[in-house]
DNA sequence: AAAGATACGGACCCCGGGTCCGTTTTTCAA
DNA sequence: TTGAAAAACGGACCCGGGGTCCGTATCTTT
């Protein structure tokens, strides 16, 4: 047994950490001119407290990203139709993409910074393994689909966070149509052979 | 007139510059490893003259890629077919995906450095409005394509240089079976209907 | 050849991520 | 209840890298 929990302070620390944290993500502009010590300010909390509870800028916004991320995790792993198991591989795939992406637009800000921070990111961050594996395992079952693997990948680029927001942002595309152009987009590839 | 002709030491600077860069980019790890100062050195120029000739980081990697890409850009626009705009569209539009891949490939380094570059990169670097212009206007031709820019943004998100980086390196994926993935998904992709 | 224009280069500035350590709070056993 | 050990606090501090400045060197032009 190596955990222990951990101190009462500490705990509510990083709640405030988290809590303002993601405030601030929401109001900013740009998220690279949001500076660590401006999150400490804003929590109350002195920089050190910050660096101790994620040990990085990454961990924090991995810990922020994960949280959000959680319920939409937990509809795709156990939820009914059309994002969980049971449903058919030519349904499932667009509803994953278009969560995927209502996700993306709901937290833009958020994964802007998590996915341009460091080399070969977002590829090391454990979630795109996940949403791989399961678009993955979906595709896999479409009859006559070669090279799931990659699809997978290629599928998931097209929801990448700096893409979302140029089109969302820079050129104003609605939400609505985003979704749908994604959806189209998914669809040819679907039902094509 | 606003253009004078740069000064004999300027241009011959500028060049030493471009070509300590460009080994230096070939050569080392991680890109963002490789910092102003190295160049500089490596030029045997003072950091001064290198920011005067490209006025910051993103204008010396931009410079860099441009210069490579150059040959390319000459295929595409006149060049023969498969690349060359007389070409067929079914066609040419697996053949401008395999060229940009076989480019992320052969400039892993540079174009990793400059996709990771501030915000919203690589969509505010020139080249790729030009990829996408180009990509678009194929994929209009096709018959039945709905939303060919869309479409064009997603093909090209196929081929992130992160994405090359995590397969072509992490993963030890071959060049050819690279290649033979994407060709792949670009032909399912162009059949459908 | 000499002066005006342009470029050089490296010391210097700034800013942000990350660390350190003396102080404060919490925990827990006696 | 208490006191001492463990854990957390926080902000001064460090460091490295991008970018600037300006006295000096080089080129250009007449």
């Amino acid at each position: 047994m190596t955990e222990r929990k951990p101190r009462k302070d500490a705990a509510r620390n990083r709640q405030a950490v988290l809590e303002a944290a993601d405030a601030l993500f929401g109001r900013c502009e740009s998220p690279e001119e949001l500076t660590m010590a401006d999150i400490a300010a804003a929590a109350g909390v002195g920089k050190g407290t910050l660096f101790r509870a994620f040990g990085d800028r990454t961990g924090l916004l991995r810990a922020l990203y994960e949280a959000r991320l959680e319920p939409v995790r937990e509809a795709v792993e156990t939820g009914p139709p059309p994002l969980g198991p049971a449903t058919p591989p030519r349904e499932r795939v667009p509803a994953l993409l278009d969560a995927l992406l209502c996700f993306k637009l709901d937290n833009r800000r958020l994964a802007l910074a998590l996915e341009e921070t460091g080399s070969s990111s977002p590829y090391q961050a454990g979630h795109y393994d996940w949403w791989h594996g399961v678009l993955r395992s979906a595709l896999e079952e479409v009859p006559g689909m070669a090279d799931a693997g990659f699809a997978a990948h290629a599928l998931l680029a097209a929801t990448r966070a700096d893409l979302v927001e140029r089109l969302a942002g820079r050129e104003g595309v609605e939400r609505e149509r985003l979704r749908a152009q994604l959806a189209g987009y998914a669809a040819r590839f679907l039902t094509a052979r």
